[in-house]
This record gives C-alpha cells, structure tokens and sequence, in this order.
DNA sequence: ATGATTTAATTCACATGTTAAGTAATCATC
DNA sequence: GATGATTACTTAACATGTGAATTAAATCAT
C-alpha cells in the first residue's frame, strides 16, 4: 500500500481532463432525470432546444451548435423524426437536409424547458451567478487557446 | 429569418453545459492523436493511467477514479486483458475484481505518458498554469455545490 | 447453519461517440 | 455541358454511455 516509486501523475482529480468530466457529469445529472422522463436522450434534447421557436436548420449547423458528430445526428433524426417532433423543410441545394420542429415537437419543448430553467437556475443559486458566468468565459477561453495552437511551426 | 417570438433561450456557448463540453472536446483533442496511435482509445488510456506504477485497484474504484461507468469498464477491462495490458491479481473478496498492468502495460504506459505530459505542459503554456489550477478548483467546486443539492427536502 | 439481504460485477438492449468509407448533389473549369 | 474536385450527408464498424435486469459471492439476522 505504498506509494509507487515514479514520477507521479498528478492526482486524478486535479487533472484539467478529469475536472472537465466530472464537473460536465455533475451538471448533465441535473437534466437527466426530467429529460429522460420526457422520453428524450440529453442529446435529443440538445437539438430540439437548438430548433425551438421555429428555427429551420441543416445538419452541419445543427451539429456544430450541439456539440454532436455528423454520424450521430444522424441516427438522432431518424429518431425523433420517427416519434414525429421533427421535419425536413425542401430546400434548393438537394444535397442538404433542413428540418424544423411540428408543432408537437414545439409542445414537447416548452414542456421540458419550463423544468430546464428551473434547474439551471438552481445550479446559479447553488454556485453564484457571476461564478457561473466567469466559469462559462473561462471555460471558451480555453478553448480558444487551445484552437490556434493546433499548427505547430 | 426573424427571430422567434418567444422567451428566448440564453445563447448556446453561453451556457454551461454546452461550455462544459465544448471545453472537453477541445482538451481532449489535445491527447487523441498520440493515445489513437499507441491503439488505445481515451478511456482505456484513463484506466491504463489510473494503475501506472505497479498500482492494483478493483473495477468499482477503477470506474470511480476514471469517470466510467461499470458497464463500459466490463468492456474495457475485456479489450485490455486481450490485448495482453492488464491482468487479474487473486482477490480474498472472489465478487471482486482487481486488476493491475502487465510489464507490456506498463512499457505502453510510460511510452504514452512521456507525450502526454509534453501536451499538457503545452495546455498550460498557452492558458496559463495560474489560471488553469483556478479552473480546475473552480470546476470541482461546482461539482461540490451540486452534489448536496441533491436532497429536496 | 439457513435463508434473506446486500454487494460487486456482468450482461442486455438501446443510444451515442468516433473514424473511415461511401453516395449523391453541386461547383469549377474548360 | 462533360469532367474532376468539393461539399453535405449517410453508412458501416466498432467502442463507449446509460439504465435495468441478472448472477454470484459475501454478509446479516435469526
């Protein structure tokens, strides 16, 4: 039970990674329960949120605003257009695949988004607004950070 | 192309579920080229990581320590044991699981590790090593907060 | 000791993550 | 307006995420 004789890796908890994980585990838990009773996956429910309020998008948009993969929007669409929340809209370039929400994927949003604010109002009391809100640029300040310095010469 | 009459949502990158993983992503981009080419996928890196140094731990806390659920550590364990990485260390416990890293896991990891050490420096040059040790606390501070208010009541 | 309960892992079923390959429509250019 | 490159998306194959059910072993109460 001794400690091992190496360099150490820092502890796991203090590992940028690892933080990143578990704090986005512990904010998702918050949502789950309520989303999953609406019979949706977080995933779905990211991309009925990006097209509420009548908003037409194609899939390449839809998936950057969602952080999802192409192949997994995808399958999300067969999905939820299967239950009939969502439609393509025609559009001119065929190559392309436009779709909106029906009405009763509107009805199932507002639904579930009443109990969204709530708990993300909830996580602002818990944590404090403005930490939340130097959380979030902290947070997209990394990312910028770390785009450029994908070229390295 | 007007823009929905309704209650509108807070813009997508300023909330921060949608921070939270767009942040990961973009750190673990840092580490998936170099963990893909030593044929390891990220999760199975966290676990070889998580017993580098001779360390044996059982699933359950191996799950804990790596953010994984038990289901997909049943799986990853399977891949790495095939693979020869890892092996099974005799329990008292025979429900238990206890696992440590072969020789041959070992090298890997030390291979692996020599450049992910390099990229991490490499985070913290381009964020800064203050600021990033205040996201790290930051993080686990939120997940503190939420993790009580799990009780309504 | 015997049976009920609890615990540690696994299995199952389905959804998504990830990379590579494939397909069809558009664009550029001649 | 035929052709080669590009673009937008889909498929395929495999790995992981997730919740519920299952199995086997240890523990507890009596």
């Amino acid at each position: 039970m001794r400690a091992p004789a190496m360099a150490e890796a820092p502890r796991y908890d203090d590992s940028l990674p690892i933080a990143l994980l578990r704090a986005r585990d512990a904010v998702t838990a918050q949502f789950r329960d309520h989303v999953s009773e609406a019979g949706l996956t977080l995933q779905q429910w990211r991309v009925i949120r990006a097209l509420a309020g009548g908003t037409e998008l194609d899939t390449t948009t839809l998936a950057s605003r969602c952080v999802i993969l192409a192949p997994s929007l995808t399958r999300i669409i067969r999905h939820l257009a299967e239950r009939d929340l969502i439609i393509n809209v025609p559009t001119r370039d065929r190559r392309q695949r436009v779709i909106r929400l029906t009405a009763e994927g509107e009805a199932l949003f507002t639904r579930v988004w009443e109990v969204s604010q709530r708990r993300y109002a909830a996580i602002e009391a818990a944590f404090g607004r403005e930490q939340m809100r130097q959380l979030v640029v902290s947070l997209n300040r990394l990312r910028a950070c770390l785009k450029r310095d994908g070229t390295p010469g």
